[in-house]
DNA sequence: CCATGATAGTCATGAAAGTGACTAGTCTTA
DNA sequence: TAAGACTAGTCACTTTCATGACTATCATGG
């Protein structure tokens, strides 16, 4: 029952297709959870049964048509009871810190591929999340905008997939350097 | 394949019982990886099966018996596999930012409690893998340990956790002073 | 005029993760 | 001296996630 709630709140925002769940939820852009196309519709077609989102066909010209989502009053109703239930704890469960756990028996040159690989990621991604809060904050200063804008949710896990991405780079780039410098050893001895 | 490679990792730093195993997974104290007793002696089994390890039992008269295991050649051949092939990109997928992407239109109080709890959970946390730190580099330094030690891939991914759980709490306490003032803002009105 | 790429989805299947309930002996502490 | 916690593990089951393959149409660029 996680997605299911995610794509519920991706609801708030106002009527959505499949398709365009399928990007915000896509993992170059998602900053607050991430799942594939063929989830998506299947959560979207069972939540639909469910009476907890409503659908209606929208017939297009040009291009297929789709069918738009909206909340029902069940689905906020939901939405509502799940946010006040006990959260589990989160953590990070990444392949990268098991491959970085054996750093000491593996190939270090490998090691520091994926680790720069990562940090490019992670560049990418604060560059997209500081050009989305500039714009959810539009002329207003991000104090401002939390004090007084009216849809704050998505800037605040905005912030915290932001400073998650510049965890991400500043470890990568702490472990390659820390890598580097044992190699250095290494070889003069 | 990713519970299995954590477990593999775990190993290099020596025999190990399934339930010691259990202890380095629990949700308290994973700093890189965090798994459910089940599910790991299911791994192990697998694993073992597999002779990616290798398992002996060791008889206790106070308590009882138990079953060490080992990496085996093929095992550690697996790691190494494991770590050159190309990682997928990590994403927080947390249920406390689906929460708060809904923010906008649930019960603050309710949330700012969940909020609170994180809080408190993250700095437990910050505190023991503070003291995981201290204990792995011993008297020196963590620049020294860092250059000079023999196995510094837990300490590494320590760092990494210890990191997450600071934004964490940080993020929390920024998202319930957020809530807070636009509480206040809200009744003046 | 053909190859991409975007829009808009569907089906089937497998792998991974999570949950609840349960056994059984020992050690500690109120 | 009884209750609860710790050691050590197992069985059965469900839910969630992820993967690959597939169908269409239209627009754009070379």
């Amino acid at each position: 029952m996680a997605l299911r709630h995610a794509v519920l709140a991706a609801l708030l925002e106002g009527e959505l297709s499949g398709y365009q769940l399928t990007k915000a939820f896509d993992l170059g852009v998602a900053n607050f959870w991430y799942a594939q196309p063929q989830q998506l519709y299947a959560e979207l077609t069972r939540l639909e049964k469910g009476r907890l989102i409503a659908g209606r066909e929208v017939i297009q010209e040009a291009r297929p048509n789709k069918r738009l989502f909206r909340l029902t009053d069940a689905g906020l109703a939901e939405l509502e009871e799940f946010t006040a239930a006990a959260a589990k704890p989160s953590f990070i469960r990444d392949d990268l810190l098991v491959k970085v756990q054996a750093a000491d028996h593996v190939d270090s040159e490998a090691l520091i591929a994926q680790l720069s690989e990562r940090a490019a990621f992670a560049r990418a991604k604060i560059d997209l999340f500081g050009k989305m809060l500039r714009s959810m904050r539009g002329d207003h200063t991000e104090e401002e905008f939390l004090r007084h804008g009216h849809r704050i949710g998505p800037y605040l896990t905005c912030l915290r997939g932001l400073a998650f991405e510049e965890g991400n780079r500043d470890w990568c780039e702490h472990t390659i350097a820390v890598l580097r410098e044992r190699q250095k050893a290494h070889v003069q001895h």
